[in-house]
DNA sequence: GCCAACGTTGGC
DNA sequence: GCCAACGTTGGC
């Protein structure tokens, strides 16, 4: 079983609106190498954590699992509202989505701030400069510690 | 709102 | 294939 993060700007889609929900296709995703990650890595029961970006506290607020692995994403306005350039050829798509599944909130957000001030996960992804990926694997290591740092 | 750090596009 | 211009992400 793998770990993931999943960024998601609060504003447009937070962990509030998907625990409402409890399941939500993650769609939108527009960028190759989160569309290879979600296409060929992702199982399902994987857990992701649930990351706000863009926004007042970025951080980690929740834990999802990934209920339905990839399918077409041919959503032209998605999950977070915009417009999406959707699969031209339906009969070989370029993108794909997940379906994820609500597990918890944290008890409290774990802030980007209180990550980077962590020196032990200083080689995640997430704090390297200028990533921007939307969608990361998470060593099982660094998962156990954002989690004990709850 | 600013801007660094990408990724994408398109002319050549 | 190179690379400048442009668009996007996302922290601050």
């Amino acid at each position: 079983m793998a770990y993931w993060l999943m960024k998601s700007e609060p504003h447009e889609f937070s962990i509030d609106n998907l625990k409402e929900k409890r399941r939500q296709s993650w769609d939108g995703v527009r960028n190759y190498q989160a569309r290879n990650m979600m296409r060929d890595d992702m199982k399902k029961g994987d857990l992701a954590f649930f990351y706000h970006s863009n926004c007042k506290e970025p951080g980690v607020a929740g834990i999802v699992s990934i209920c339905k692995e990839a399918y077409p994403d041919n959503i032209t306005f998605g999950r977070k509202g915009k417009e999406v350039k959707g699969n031209e050829d339906p009969d070989n798509p370029t993108w794909f989505m997940v379906d994820v599944q609500y597990k918890r909130k944290l008890k409290r957000t774990i802030k980007l701030s209180d990550i980077k001030a962590e020196s032990t996960l200083k080689n995640m992804q997430l704090v390297r400069k200028g990533n921007r990926l939307s969608v990361m694997p998470v060593s099982k290591a660094e998962w156990d510690h954002i989690l004990s740092m709850e």
